[in-house]
DNA sequence: CTGTTGTTAGACAGTCCTGTCTAACAGTGG
DNA sequence: CCACTGTTAGACAGGACTGTCTAACAACAG
């Protein structure tokens, strides 16, 4: 068996394949309702590699979260730089991340809000996980409002965000109906009031 | 010991007591996170009690979740009723509810959002008592908007409950912050715009 | 009075959960 | 070559979970 490098944010392979396993079955099932027993089967690993990487289940939930969150930035931006300049334009975009994320068929709802939905006090690691990830979300839309030409551009982000939020948990709970195209139509409308 | 009646819709004594007690606790940590134990304890009833008036803790999840937007749209309706025929002050009443609600100590995020988050397989019978609740709370939003000089207030009232539902997840992930303050805003802002 | 229903306390089965520990092995760095 | 790290399989402890069952009692209906 081949031995791991250590880079400095941690990441191994074994390491990795936990995460993937977890974060699969964590969002399919729910946090509670997943064993570590059924990660490590399904992820044909041994107990004491878990607990050699994580000091526990919260930790791994913790990890599971800040990779989606990177992975989830990285994308964004990559379909931001790919839009252009036009800020219209890159609204758009963002909203069609949305729309293939809600229609794939693996869709769940957010996974971050069904973390703070299992992890309700806002002291618990995983809870500050799930709001750094969010707030990094407004940052990014309040980036994207101030090419337009708006006088304050922060409180049109807040809403936008609301508008996106509400679209996750209703394409969720109703099974994925027409939240994003309404969450989208809101969105052009308050920016356009917003002049 | 009393006897109960039993009234055609199931309402007895101790029964409306586990209700009670289980919405307490399961809204403060969880369903999963809740055994029944607990609640029998905290509720000072036998396990058998439980299991006479219902056949499973599932049960008894939809149950609280019945009882609970029962409760809800008894109030809405109420506050809807003293805020008069303005159209404007009832869509003002309707929000005002919602701030009580998010600044009360035991704010916790929405109990149905939570609820789809443990229970995201869209089959099982908690999963659709949410549903149930959710679809009436759109009509009611529509309904109250109808009064609004509006050509249709049906997108407008699904667009206001994605920021309500925003609202709702973002106060409880952030420990209540301002998000009221811009879905209402928003919520204005739309209505005048769909004119 | 008698039968029925709601209730109680507690034992119990059977399962699942997290986390620890051991013993053995493979590969790498020094 | 030796020490170290990552890994494996599996046993294990200790607790929590849901749901069943029993035996006894209380209150009411007929």
């Amino acid at each position: 068996m081949l031995n791991q490098r250590k880079p400095r944010d941690g990441s191994t392979p074994k390491r990795d394949l936990l995460i993937a396993t977890a974060f699969r079955l964590f969002y399919r099932e729910g946090f509670h309702a997943v064993g570590i027993d059924t990660i490590l089967a399904e992820a044909q690993l041994a107990k004491m590699t878990l607990y050699h990487h994580f000091a526990s289940k919260e930790e791994l939930i913790v990890a599971v979260l800040e990779q989606r969150s990177a992975l989830v930035k990285e994308k964004v931006q990559a379909i931001l730089k790919e839009a252009g300049p036009s800020p219209r334009k890159r609204l758009l975009a963002y909203f069609a991340r949305y729309e293939a994320f809600f229609s794939s068929k693996e869709f769940n709802g957010c996974p971050f809000i069904r973390a703070v939905a299992e992890y309700p006090d806002i002291d618990t690691p995983v809870h500050q996980a799930v709001i750094r990830h969010k707030q990094s979300d407004i940052d990014t839309l309040q980036e994207l409002l101030s090419g337009f030409d708006i006088a304050d551009p922060k409180p049109v982000a807040h809403q936008i965000a609301l508008l996106i939020e509400g679209a996750l948990v209703s394409a969720h709970t109703f099974g994925n109906t027409s939240a994003l195209a309404h969450a989208r139509n809101a969105a052009l409308a308050l920016v356009k009031a917003a002049h």
